[in-house]
DNA sequence: TTCCAGGTTTCCT
DNA sequence: AGGAAACATGGA
């Protein structure tokens, strides 16, 4: 006898400023995303959220009235219970959704370099990678490669080592292959689907790390100071002051943390201020100042005007 | 074909 | 400490 597959649904109420159309413009950058799909109208995101040993297909949307629909199925009616408190949480955590915004928009108002993308996209969060291992193997793939490659190599490494749930239209929905997988692989299985060498050495041995629990999100948040977490990423061989950085915002969720050498933001400033040149460091610095606490959201929503 | 992309390591002075 | 060079592959 087959189990009834349940359907669960609740409505949220949005915080101060958060609203969903400019999180999913975000989301739907790159047609090549294997991880989570917006629809065609670009009303609504959904993906897989491994929790409590399950894999509920979780949509969010909006409603009408400004509310948030949160939505999952594909498990079981009797492993429900207890499932809605983990996927709201992680909800929550990937759309960054108890942030208080305010002081943001404040700073932003008298910013030349914010006062525009805060004003075009209000509502924004900064979209995070909960999962430290994802974090960090998106980080990596993403080094010193345009975007479109980027997601490109994701695609092949999820679809070859991933997990996934089916839904009841037989759509398949991926997540983020398992540090413990990762970690067992040769770096001949990654330079296969054209990860270069050293990129394939540096995903096997931090999954390594992962997956034995000597990298832990909870390890890297206890020392406090986003400092600590940088010296102990930066320690890791394939992970420099831009990948610390990068999994210190979307991941660890440090406020003050700051790609400063991503060539994106220098992509996204230089297109605002109208140059020639990309910014170098010092002036980077410069326009930055008043950021102080709020630089990885600056950053996220200079990114947001390139798409 | 050339340039460059959401860098990091290694090797120089 | 600071800077150049090597790496390595595809997208536009």
């Amino acid at each position: 006898m087959i189990e009834p597959i349940a359907f669960h649904e609740e409505w949220l109420e949005s915080p101060p400023h958060f609203r969903l159309e400019p999180i999913l413009g975000y989301l739907a950058r790159s047609a090549n995303e294997c991880l989570f799909q917006v629809n065609e109208s670009g009303s609504e995101v959904t993906r897989c959220i491994p929790v409590n040993g399950e894999k509920p297909i979780v949509t969010i949307g909006s409603g009408t009235d400004g509310r948030i629909r949160l939505s999952f199925r594909g498990v079981a009616a009797s492993r429900m219970p207890g499932l809605s408190d983990s996927v709201r949480q992680y909800v929550c955590d990937w759309l960054d959704w108890h942030r208080d915004m305010a002081p943001f928009y404040e700073m932003a108002a008298n910013d030349p370099l914010l006062r525009g993308p805060a004003d075009r996209f209000h509502g924004l969060r900064l979209v995070g990678v909960p999962d430290l291992f994802e974090a960090l193997g998106w980080a990596i793939l993403g080094q010193q490669i345009n975007l479109a490659f980027a997601y490109t190599l994701k695609r092949r490494l999820v679809e070859a080592y991933g997990d996934s749930a089916v839904d009841e239209r037989g759509v398949r929905h991926w997540t983020f292959p398992a540090a413990e997988t990762v970690a067992a692989l040769r770096p001949e299985d990654l330079t296969a689907m054209s990860i270069t060498t050293k990129k394939a050495e540096y995903l096997i041995s931090v999954a390594g790390l992962v997956a034995d629990g000597s990298l832990t999100k909870e390890r890297l948040l206890s020392a406090g100071s986003l400092r600590e977490a940088e010296r102990t990423l930066t320690s890791i061989r394939g992970i420099g002051p831009w990948t610390a950085h990068y999994v210190a915002m979307r991941c660890l969720r440090f406020p003050d943390a700051f790609p400063i050498q991503d060539v994106g933001l220098h992509l996204a400033i230089r297109k605002i201020l109208g140059t020639e040149a990309k910014p170098a460091i010092p002036e980077i610095l410069g326009l930055s100042a008043g950021w102080r606490g709020w630089e990885a959201y600056a950053t996220f929503f200079l990114w947001r005007t390139l798409y």
